[in-house]
Order: C-alpha cells, then structure tokens, then sequence
DNA sequence: AGCACATATACTCAAAACTAGTATAAGAGG
DNA sequence: CCTCTTATACTAGTTTTGAGTATATGTGCT
C-alpha cells in the first residue's frame, strides 16, 4: 500500500492555461499522458508537500513555487487492479519554463476539458454531442429520468438554468456516470451502452487523472475570486490586460475590460510602476505590479469578476 | 504505513457550534479530547469516504450524512513516535443527536478556540493574552520583526488591518509557531521559551486534532457563502432567526438581521410553509424550508453575509 | 507632418444591491 | 387593552455594478 504524490502544475502562456504532463507511453506506444506522480518516501519526506517538491524536481526539473494541497483520491478501483495506492494531489502555479525532461510537456488544460473554454464562443461540443448524449442517458432510465433531468440542467446548463462557472468537478462527474468520457468504460469496455459514434469526449489521461485536473480546474476557478493566487501565473510587472487574460483563460470565459479594470484597481491588488510596455499595438501600456499591502486591507482580496450572474 | 481517516462532525444546538470528540483516557486520567478515527481498510473499504462511514457507525453509532473531504495531513512528526500514519481529514454536518458509545460526546467548538468567538464582543483573549504574547515573539526575533509584524496585523487585525472572519487557520498557524498553543511546544517542553504565565491558549486536542478542527472551521466559514450547506444542520423546518443563529454560530459574529432576512429571501434560498411557530416570545415567526430549485437557478447558493467588510 | 489604426485608459449614467435604520404587526401575559 | 417581545415590512442614502461612450497615446503609412 503506497501514498501517491501528484502535481497539477499550471501556467498561462500566450492565452492558453496549460498543464505539465509527462507522456508515460515506450517508444511508439503512445499512453495517455500522466501527471507527475512519485511515491511519498515515509522514512525520507518530512512532509507530503515536500515530497512532492522532490518528486517534481526529479522528474522535470522545475522547482515549484506556490502549492497548495488539493485532494486525496482512494477510490479502490482508482489504479485498476494494482495494489491500493492513495493519492494526494497538489496543485501549483508557476509561470511556463522548459522542463528538463524530455518526457514532460505542456498540454493545453482545455484539450482535456473542450466543454470549459466558452471564451470565444460557447463550445460546440455541448450541443452537438454532449446534451444529446445526456439525454439519451437521462432517458435509459425512466425511474432515475427526474432526477438526471435536474442535474444535467444544474451542471450543463439546460432548461433555463443557466451554466455555472464553478461546477467544473460536477460536470466532469456526470459525464463520467454518464460514460462519455472514455475512462469511465476503460474497466469494462462492454458497460459503454449508449450508442455513441464518438471515442469519449475530450482527450483522456492516464488513470484517474483527468479527474484530478478536473478538480484542480474547479478549485482555482474558485480561489482566484478571494485569494490573490493570480499573481503566481504573472511576470512581476504586466500590463492590466495581460493580468484580465489570464484570468479568462483560467476561468474560461470574456470579461468585460473596463469594469475588470475597475475592479481591479478599486480593489488596490496592483500598483503602477513607472515602466511602460510598447508593444501592445497601440497607446502603451502601464506595467503594474502586485500590490502586496492588499492582503492587511481587504478580506478576500482576489480578482473580482464582473459580469458573472 | 497507515491511511487514518478522521472526522470532524459537526452540529448547532443552542446557539453553540459543537463538534464530537472521544474521550481516550482510561479511568481517572483524562486525556485530551480526539475525533474519531479508524484507520482504512485497504480491502475492504470500496472508498474513503465509505471507510469513515464506518468507523464513525462503529464508534458513535451514529451514520452520516452530509460529509466532504477536508484534509490530508501527513506531516513525518504528527503522531510523536509512532509509526507514520496519513490521515484523510472529513467534516461532516448533521443535526445533534445522542451518541451510542459513553465516549463520544458534544463539544463546544470555541473552548478549543476561543479567540474565534466574536459574537458577544471582541474576545477578551485577544488584548489580554494573544497580542501581547505575540508581539513578544515578535521582538524575540529582530530580523524576522518586520515579517512577524506583517502577519500578525493580517492575521489578528491589529494595526490597522481589520479582523478577517476567513483566516482561523492561518490564525491557529501562527499562535503554534509562536508556542502559544500546549501543542507546539508538547514534543519538546524545554523549546517553551516565552515567559507565558498560562498553559497555552484554548483547550487542546490530541495529536494535531485542534489543527484538523481550525481547518474544518476555516472551510465552513467560507463555503457556506457559496453553498447552501447551512440547511445540513437545521431541522426541515425553521424561522428565519433559527438560520441567522446557525449562520452567526459558524461565522463568529452577528449579523444584521433585517438585512440578512433580506439577503436570504431574494437569494430564493427558502420557501415559507403555512406553520409557523409559536414560542418565540414575541410575534409568531413563519417557519421555512430549504428551496432546492436554487441550485437551478444561481451560481454561488450560500447565505450572503451582510455586514462584513 | 498628418492621417488612419489600434489599444489603453477615463468617464458616465441608470440600475441594482447594501447599510443602517425606523415603522408596523402579531403573538403572550397581566 | 396595555405592555412586552419578537417578527416582518419598509425606506432613505450610499455604494457597487453593468454596459457602455469618450478620450489618450502610441505605431506605421503617405
């Protein structure tokens, strides 16, 4: 029996939050990718953060910053059929470096999770594939109807609900019993009933890992709203859109600027600097910095997000 | 190598948040109070949560309801000498009932904090033994003064900063690196260098169970204002005043109750009934339920909070 | 230089939500 | 029917938000 330690290792670049990923797979045989996972050393590690620290270090060569613990998985069945490992997963924010291992890489977090990114449009995949699926689901089982019909508008949105920025795990979990998302018939390929003409939605991950950045997804979605974690994403210095685009790309939808702006700067998170950045393409831009006094002012200091119901 | 699994169970009765302890010591000799624990069952236990299910049936008799992961702590040096032992954390919220086991029984939250209570008046604790304690600590080390001095404003709003209902756990975090909690100084009773008269702030717990119950704390103050998990420990019916007490109970501190009657009723939280009840010494108040359609209808389902900061 | 263009930043105004109240309602008990 | 108590309704002033319009300041083209 084993304690995991996994890494869900985010960064932003160019407008597309990514995840660290190592590709498992030998040779030509590519397997799903995999976070970075390593046993917790009971004689060595003095705690599970900094067993993760090294495990990380070892496996990419990236020093972690800010980590916060995320959850523990334990289900029995979670590594199909090897001993019983429970995992604890982290997650971290950094900003993107190369990893020093040929076997990691960063992945587009939305490849995973295509239903998420409703920040250029509302993503084609909800109508085309996944509500007609639900309801095909809802509707194979008439005792159960009611009570499916509920949480797939709840989760996804539907019948005059409206979709919630902050039920990422919910919705992962319904698609997951609904099995339209491949791991959920991985066990037994001969339970996936539903007459889909699709290989499962979204790219898959190693075990229960998806899963995990599903988790990783709904809690920083949250936190971003009361705790200044944006920052740890960010250069030192960054114009007020680069700091909005970051935010969208992690929360997954458009924010109004001006009112960002505003909010933002009422909010006293950032301070100017006299630096300016030119290349925006027009007017320039003035280069803020993280305003650390924020945190004795204000009780949740985080990014307030207007626009959201 | 063991996985613990702890449950921190909590109820409101009376206007006294309580959590549900077991009593260890034999006979005479009193040890401190402890949350429930079993160790996983590896083959047996399908997953974590049904695995606390169990040792909580079996050790209180009591089952229960809602329940969500908190914490893993696995820190080498947790349980003082004996073998390493990772414990999955899990708080539970259900309505008082008397436990099947003469161990088990009902604890007031705040003795085990008392400078968390804020609902009569600012604890006298903290002008009395906290600050001046800590600004000792403080000066006990001038190179790390400034950094002290920042994180104690933060935590415990003095200078300037104000008191910030949703940092218990960086609080307690703090009061133990400055050896003001019995248990950051149990293992090694010489390292108790501060001239403090008393026997460490707030009645202790066993191992770092005090620590788990601040986290639990810590968590519910900020989820019930984006989840209506409130309802979890209220009987299907209740007045309005009955929530705001169960509310205030949890935050620490009162509310206004006009404003709260009118937070919660535009939120669509609650439904009227025809009953009402009758012993409230005054005007008969209308008792309500919980409306579930909420979760339809908006995002963030919690008890606003009127009044703080 | 003067213009179009692009983005940054400032400002506006109506609507909504909040704060801190006051006012009124409806029971119990004398 | 008067007093006490709590419940519930209402309100005026303030702040925050939503959804813009307006202006500022760079670049590159002619």
């Amino acid at each position: 029996m084993l304690i995991g330690l996994n890494a869900v290792i985010v960064a932003v670049t160019e407008e597309v939050p990514r995840i660290l990923s190592i590709q498992l797979g030998k040779r030509n045989i590519q397997a799903a990718p995999a976070l970075p996972y390593g046993p917790l050393d009971v004689d060595g590690d003095p705690t599970l953060e900094l067993g993760l620290r090294r495990w990380v270090r070892e496996q990419t060569g990236i020093n972690l910053g800010y980590t916060e613990q995320l959850y523990t998985f334990g289900d029995r069945n979670r590594n199909s059929g090897e001993s019983r490992t429970v995992s604890v997963a982290y997650l971290a924010l950094i900003r993107e470096q190369i990893p020093k291992v040929k076997t990691a890489r960063w992945s587009d977090w939305y490849s995973f999770l295509p239903w998420e990114d409703w920040r250029k449009e509302r993503p084609k995949i909800l109508d085309e594939k996944i509500l007609p699926a639900l309801e095909e689901w809802m509707d194979s089982s008439p005792q159960q109807r009611q009570n499916r019909r509920e949480r797939i508008d709840v989760c996804f949105g539907s019948g005059g609900a409206r979709w919630n920025w902050e039920r990422a795990l919910e919705r992962y979990e319904l698609l997951f019993e609904a099995k339209l998302v491949s791991e959920s018939w991985r066990e037994n390929p001969k339970k996936r009933t539903l007459n889909q003409s699709h290989n499962g939605l979204g790219k898959p991950m190693f075990l229960d890992h998806r899963r995990i950045i599903v988790t990783a997804l709904d809690r920083i979605r949250g936190k971003l709203r009361y705790r200044p974690v944006i920052f740890e994403l960010l250069p030192p210095q960054f114009t007020l859109l680069e700091l909005q685009k970051v935010v969208e790309a992690l929360e997954g939808f458009q924010i109004h600027k001006q009112n960002f702006r505003r909010l933002i700067e009422q909010a006293g998170l950032v301070e100017g600097t006299s630096a300016v950045n030119l290349n925006t393409g027009g007017r320039p831009a003035k280069l803020f910095r993280f305003r650390r006094d924020v945190l004795r002012e204000r009780p949740t200091p985080g990014v307030g997000l207007p626009g959201i119901p």
